[in-house]
DNA sequence: TTGGGAAAATTACGGGTGTAGTTTCATCGG
DNA sequence: CCGATGAAACTACACCCGTAATTTTCCCAA
C-alpha cells in the first residue's frame, strides 16, 4: 500500500491544519498560531505535536536546538478518509443518500447551490 | 433545544440500525441479529445497549421478565449529526468543499449527477 | 415458596484522547 | 568552557470505547 492510512484525532487535526497551511514551522510558530484560534496550553500543543510525529503524520528536521515540522500525512487524503468513512459509517457506503441527506437538512445558500452547478457542469462535461 | 444532541461511538450505532430496522425489540433478537453480521459476543451486544440506555439513545419497556427496547434518537437525526460534524471538522463547514472533494475523488456516476441537478432545482424553485 | 435460570447491572481492563506537568538535554551567550 | 534556558521527551491522569466476565436480581415453574 502506499500509506498505511494513518488516523489521527480531532484535536490532532488542529495541529495538522496550521501545517498544511504553512510549512515548515517550529512548534513555537505553530503554538503561537494555534493559541489565537484555540484555547490550549503550549504543552498541550506540543504533546499533540509528539503524537503526530509518533504516527508519522508529520515529520521533524533538525535545525539547531529545534525542528522544524512538516505534515507528511496531505489534507486531501485525510479529507478522502474522512469522507469515506461517513459514507461508510453512516450512509451505507452510497453518496446519494448522503446528498439527498444535505439537500433536506442543510442550508445551502444561493452561492452553494450556484458553485454546485458549476461544478455538476464540469463534471458533465469532463464525461461527454 | 429539542434534545441534547446524543452522541454515540461506531459500535454503538450498529446496534441502533437494528432497532432503526425494527422496533421494539428485546435484547435477545437483537442479539441474534447482530451475531449474524457482527461477530460479537452476546455480553459485549448487552453492554452497549445497556450504554446506549445510559445516554437515552434507546428507551426500555418492562415486558414480564424483559425489557422491550426502542430507538430514541431517530437515525435522520444521527445522520445529521455525523454530517455536520463531518463539514466541520474537515471542510470548514462549507458544502462545496465536501462536494468538490467528492466530485473530484469519488467516481460520481451519470444518476448521481442527475439526482443532484435535481435536488438543486427543487432547492432553488423553493426559495424564490 | 423456593430455587433455577435468564436478563440486567456492575465491574474490568487496555488502548486512545484531551489536557497538561515534570524531567532531561543540548545549545547559545557570556 | 560552563551554566542558564528553552525545546523536546517523558510521565500523568481521567474519561471514552471496545470487548467482555462476574454478580445481582427477579420471574416463572414446580
Amino acid at each position: 500500500m502506499a500509506t498505511p492510512s494513518i488516523t489521527i484525532s480531532e484535536a490532532e487535526s488542529r495541529v495538522m491544519e496550521v501545517l498544511w497551511r504553512k510549512a515548515p514551522q517550529t512548534s513555537e510558530e505553530i503554538v503561537a498560531t494555534l493559541q489565537q484560534e484555540c484555547d490550549w496550553h503550549d504543552k498541550t500543543i506540543r504533546t499533540l505535536l509528539g503524537r503526530l510525529l509518533g504516527k508519522g503524520a508529520v515529520s521533524a528536521e533538525k535545525d539547531g536546538r529545534r525542528y522544524l515540522y512538516s505534515p507528511m500525512l496531505g489534507r486531501e487524503q485525510w479529507q478522502s478518509q474522512e469522507s469515506r468513512s461517513l459514507l461508510d459509517r453512516v450512509f451505507g457506503g452510497r453518496l446519494s443518500p448522503l446528498l439527498a441527506h444535505f439537500s433536506q437538512h442543510e442550508k445551502l445558500n444561493a452561492r452553494d447551490v450556484a458553485e454546485l452547478r458549476k461544478l455538476l457542469d464540469a463534471i458533465e462535461k469532463k464525461e461527454r
